[in-house]
DNA sequence: TTAAACTTTCAATAATTACTGAAAATAAAA
DNA sequence: TTTTATTTTCAGTAATTATTGAAAGTTTAA
């Protein structure tokens, strides 16, 4: 395959896993961009390379800048702001992953505490099963959650060594 | 706080992280009723409590069923069709995250593979920087794929017995 | 069989989400 | 200063995704 053809594929391809996950296509697709580069890249590059309008090209530029899966780089005697990506893979990871569950599991996480209480007819079996349900998911969520927080808190060779060693 | 005030927060809350994760929110809300309901429900119960169409219900059921979060239940002496949920959490992570894995993630794993091999001047910054970053990846996800199906093939006890022994 | 009960499909439409482009704001240089 | 380069904002618009509702299809019972 040739290099274009690959990369072209390559930011289609992340874009497309982006919206599966409820990201942002265009916020995937200049991650993507900034990940193969070899050199920092500014918002016009940006804008050339998916064809996509300042104001969209710099929405999202902030946005990464937000979850800092990106850095702003000044190049001296330019003016101009350019960005690279965070190239280590399970740094990548490991933002993506503290983010996403700072902003949806934990919020879940808190109402799923307070459901647990509710006033009424304790015989009831209506009651009784959205009880249930909720201390199973309390507990569940609050497993997970606690697990992904020491898997990402434990760098790559230590994780795998042990995982595979536990596991296999 | 009342029941039917729980119900509708639960019922929200699910539809909620779901958008977030890539799933329809009616498709995650009828599983949220399905979830906290002690008795089998019609498709008409569905529509009332959502208050959404026919069409609309029915597409998001069935949808269901294809993951298999939820069963058809058969009244006797009644024609229509009931629904139940897979209540137990740990089977529905373990299908959730199989269905994903198979659906949206293999596919990326199997064109990382692809990209990895390019033709061209393999001393050029560009693809080098390229082959690079696609071998980072293939290798990433390929891991964490590998680990995620040991993970949802034990059972929870076992697996958290161990994984806490092993980070803490 | 026919009719009634129920389920599925899908074209039209609505709702949501993302994008554009130009104007306003900001920052650096002259 | 004033000018020029660059970034940010956001109202209007486009694209995408989800929903409706009625017609067609299917199944069961009389």
């Amino acid at each position: 395959m040739e290099f274009t053809e690959a990369k072209r594929q390559f930011i289609q391809t992340w874009g497309k896993l982006g919206t599966e996950w409820g990201i942002n296509r265009t916020m995937a697709q200049v991650h993507a961009i900034l990940l193969i580069s070899s050199a920092p890249l500014s918002t016009e590059d940006i804008m050339e390379e998916l064809s996509i309008s300042r104001g969209n090209a710099n929405m999202n530029i902030r946005d990464l800048l937000n979850w800092t899966l990106i850095y702003k780089e000044l190049v001296p005697g330019d003016r101009k702001e350019y960005f690279v990506a965070e190239k280590d893979i399970w740094e990548v990871a490991r933002r993506i992953i503290r983010e996403r569950k700072k902003r949806e599991v934990e919020p879940v996480l808190r109402i799923l505490h307070q459901l647990k209480e509710i006033d009424g007819d304790t015989s009831s079996k209506e009651i009784q099963a959205f009880t249930s349900m909720m201390g199973q998911l309390d507990s569940f969520v609050g497993k997970m959650d606690k697990s992904v927080s020491l898997l990402i808190n434990e760098n790559e060779n230590k994780l795998f060594s042990l995982l595979f060693k536990l596991l296999k």
